[in-house]
DNA sequence: AACTAATCCTACTAATTCAATAGAATAAAT
DNA sequence: ATTTATTCTATTGAATTAGTAGGATTAGTT
C-alpha cells in the first residue's frame, strides 16, 4: 500500500504539472485547497520533494512552487521513493529500502522471494516509465471515454 | 510492503507444503522452530489459514495441521488475501479492501488510480499463478543454479 | 479414569509507523 | 514597515502491526 504521504505527493505534482506552462510559482494553500490535501502536511512534503530536485520553491510574497523539470522528465516510481514508500513487497528484494529477512537462511535460494522479484519488476517496470504528463494524458483519454468533455 | 503476518503464513504454508505427502499432522512448535516464527502468534495464523479453508487441523496430542488442499491448488494471492494484506497500492483499485479516496472527484477519471489499476493487474497476474508447489520448483530451481545440489 | 500433549479461544499489551499540528524564523515584494 | 509566503524544529495523536498470556477444550495413552 502507498502511504498517504506518496499518494499527496503525487497528486501535488500533478497539480503543478497541469500549470506547468505558465511558469508562475503555485501556493501550498492553493494546491492544498484544490487536492484537499492537509495544509501543514503537505506544506513537508513540497520542501522534500525540493529537497530531492523535483521541486523549485521561491519563498516570500508571490512566492510558492515549480516543477524543476519537465512533466514527462518526472516518472512515478521516483515519486515514491522519496516520499517514503518503498515498492517492494519484501525488504528483501527492494533495491532502495533493502534489509535481510532475520529468518531466511539463505536469501539466494528462497522461492518466495524470486517470486516477489518478479512482481517488483513487473510493478517498477510500470511506475518508472510513467511521467507526470502520461498520467495528464490518461486522464484526458478517461474523460472522452465517459463522455466527460 | 507485505506484512510479517503474510510473510510467516506463506512461510507456514510452504513448510506443510514440504510435507505433503506424509499425510501426518505437523505441530505448531515444529513449524514455528523451523521457520523461526513467534510460536503464539504462528498460532493465530494457522487458526485464520483454518478457518478460511487453506488447512485442516487435529486436536489433542499427536495433533497438528496439514493442507486442506494439494500445494498446486494453493496460490500466493488467495493466501496474501487471508492474512490481511491488500495486494493493491491504493485502496480505490482495491477488489477485496475496496475504499474510495476522500479527496477524489471523479474517481473513474482518475489519472493515478488508472496507472495503479494497471500495477495491480501486474501484480494479481503473477501472484494467483503462482503456487506452493511453483514455490517449491523455483527453490529447487535455485539450489541447482548455486550448486548447492 | 487420570495424564499428557496438542489445538483453540479471549483478551491484552507493546512497539512501531503514519499522519498531522504548532509556532516561531526567514525571505521577498510593495 | 507590513504583508505574504516558505522554512525549520519539535511535538503530538492516531492507527496499525506484532507479539504475549493464560486458561479451555480435545484426543490419544497408559
Amino acid at each position: 500500500m502507498l502511504s498517504k504521504k506518496s499518494k499527496y505527493a503525487i497528486k501535488a505534482l500533478i497539480s503543478l504539472a497541469k500549470r506547468y506552462e505558465n511558469k508562475v510559482p503555485v501556493k501550498i494553500s492553493e494546491i492544498s485547497e484544490e487536492e484537499k490535501i492537509p495544509r501543514k502536511f503537505l506544506e513537508a512534503i513540497l520542501v522534500e520533494l525540493r529537497n530531492n530536485g523535483l521541486l523549485h520553491s521561491k519563498m516570500g510574497a508571490n512566492g510558492g512552487y515549480l516543477l524543476a523539470k519537465h512533466p514527462e522528465e518526472i516518472v512515478l516510481s521516483h515519486i515514491i521513493r522519496i516520499s517514503g514508500g518503498p515498492i517492494a513487497m519484501l525488504p528483501c528484494v527492494s533495491l532502495n529500502f533493502y534489509e535481510p529477512c532475520e529468518e531466511c537462511v539463505n536469501e539466494s535460494t528462497c522461492g518466495l522471494r524470486d517470486v516477489i522479484l518478479e512482481v517488483r519488476e513487473a510493478t517498477i517496470r510500470i511506475l518508472s516509465k510513467t511521467s507526470l504528463s502520461d498520467i495528464l494524458q490518461r486522464e484526458e483519454g478517461l474523460k472522452k471515454k465517459f463522455n466527460l468533455i
